[in-house]
This record gives structure tokens, C-alpha cells and sequence, in this order.
DNA sequence: GAATCTTCGTTCTAGTGCGGACTATTCTTT
DNA sequence: AAAGAATAGTCCGCACTAGAACGAAGATTC
């Protein structure tokens, strides 16, 4: 969602950045991983579930961005290419434990280095590191006024 | 898209602040949106064409977040409700020219402010004047590091 | 002026994305 | 124990996404 000029106002000429910086990562980011043939959801999931003991669908929806309906989906997908299984949970039936299989963990361990290693110059070239500190502390400051009650 | 933990990394550690200042805020926003009955995809095309004599589809695609082929189907919702019609181009019988009807227009009038109003003190609490500059220059720097080529 | 390149908008495919409804199960309250 | 509430995962409808392919219409090149 973009928003038309609002150049003159002193508050808002930090939204188009904020746009433009994330879609540019985002961008990025998504273009690497459609190299490794995930989809960014996919990616997500099996970077989540790596180096886990398998999480549950509600536990992957809320340490992902992937919601719960999406996620069955998604699920399927990698299924499918076998790079997840579904078990039962013993004593809980209403539970699915989501695993990476072998091959599922061959992937995450050789695209999850190689994708923190892609990303990671773009990032070295654009900030140095007190500007790291400074951009974090604004971000996080602007995030939570958004996650408080407006 | 997200990514586990790399806190562990002076550079990587902008990475999810920026991930979640920009949901954050994109949530906050597209739920306003959808209180007008609109999609952000439909704000962004109305609030894109608001103040202009009508835009071919690829200038509308090109000024906002939606692509080519997505613009079609944005288009004919937008049709349907009546915000918008599509015009031929005399001279060039390839173009369409999009403008406002005038119910869009009206829309457009009542529904941009509002939502700039709406937005505007999430930004204002969070950040004071000088905050917004430095931040906005960080962004832009991150921006066009992974505009470039990598 | 014919062949070619480019642009324009549309259509198609595969995969999300959200929220709401649904079933099955488990937990809580009487 | 029975009724009700909460939780888990799935399924659905509608909208959107990128990217590829398409046919029609202009622009270039020779």
C-alpha cells in the first residue's frame, strides 16, 4: 500500500522510506530465495522449524508470518516436496507436530547460511554500526507505537 | 518473510525491527482501509488517481504497489463500485486512460485525509522532528543499497 | 513499406493472504 | 457426568502477488 505525496508534511516523509526500504529488502530477499525454488512462506517455515524438535501449526503461524489458514497450504506444498512431514502428538490429537525430514534439513542447512550471507552486504554497505543502533532503536520505536492501541 | 534469530549479528540486528516497524504499520493502516470497504490495492489506486486527469494503467502501476497484471482485476472491482472508469485514448488505441468518477472523487476527497489524520500521530508519537530526519535518511540509504545491484 | 522491436493492457498459473466457518478434540464449569 | 467454552487444524471465498505469455497496436529500422 503506497501513499500519494506528502512531502511537505515533517512527519509523514518517513513513511515513503520505510516503504521503499522494506519493499527494496523484501525485493531482494524473495528473488534469492526463488533461486533455491521456496516461495518466501516456504522459506519462512523451514527456517522456523530448523535446528526445532518440530512445532506445532499454531506455533509455526505465531513465529512466522504465515497465518493459520495459509499455513495448511503451505504445509501441503512441502509436504509434497518432502521437505516436512506432519506426526501425531501423542496425548493431544487435536495437535499436528510439523518436522523437517532429512532432506528438509539438508535444505535449511545449505540455503539458510547462504541466504544470511547474501543479504548481510546489503545491509553492511547502507549502515555502519552505530547507524545500526540508531536505525534499530527508531524502528522499534515506530513498531511499537503501532502495536499500541491507537 | 522472516528470519530467526540472528540478534547475535551487529547488522543483521536492523533487519527485524525493519520487518516489523513496516507490518506493524501496514496493518494498522489496512485496517483503517478496510473500514472505507476498500482493499489497499483499491486506497492505493483511488488515492494514486485522486488530483489527476486519469492515468494509463502502466503510470498507475509504475506510481503505486500494484503490478501490471494485477491492475486488471484491481481495476474491474473498482469499476464495479463505480470509483472509476476506463476511457479510451484517442491517438493511441493500445493505452486506456483510468480517471475517478465522480463518486471516486468524492471518495478520494473524504476518505484521504481521513486516513492521513488516522496515520500520521502513530508516526508523531513515536518519533520527534529531528528523529524523522535521521531515520529517513537511514532508511533511504538501506533502500537504495538493495536498489543496487548486488 | 515490410520486418522487427517495443509498448499496452489482458490473461494465465501457482502460491499467498485474511477472516470466518467448520469439525474434532480437550479443558472448564457446573 | 453433562454442558459449555476454548483450542487445533482444515477448508472456503475473495482478493492479491509476481512473472510469463499473449495479441493488438505503435515505433523503428532497413
Amino acid at each position: 500500500m503506497e501513499l500519494p505525496d506528502l512531502k511537505d508534511d515533517p512527519y509523514l516523509k518517513v513513511l515513503r522510506p520505510l516503504v521503499e526500504a522494506y519493499l527494496a529488502f523484501e525485493l531482494t530477499a524473495s528473488r534469492h530465495i526463488k533461486s533455491l525454488r521456496l516461495t518466501p512462506s516456504q522459506f519462512d517455515v523451514i527456517a522456523t522449524l530448523g535446528d526445532t524438535d518440530g512445532l506445532t501449526c499454531s506455533e509455526l503461524s505465531a513465529h512466522t508470518l504465515v497465518t493459520k489458514g495459509t499455513l495448511t497450504g503451505v504445509l501441503d506444498r512441502l509436504v509434497a516436496k518432502e521437505l516436512i512431514r506432519r506426526d501425531s502428538v501423542k496425548g493431544d490429537r487435536r495437535c499436528v507436530k510439523i518436522r523437517l525430514t532429512k532432506k528438509g534439513d539438508t535444505m535449511f542447512r545449505d540455503t539458510f547460511a547462504a541466504h544470511i550471507a547474501f543479504i548481510k552486504p546489503f545491509f553492511e554497505r547502507a549502515l555502519n554500526q552505530k547507524d545500526v543502533d540508531v536505525a534499530r532503536t527508531l524502528l522499534l520505536r515506530l513498531r511499537d507505537s503501532f502495536q499500541q492501541e491507537g
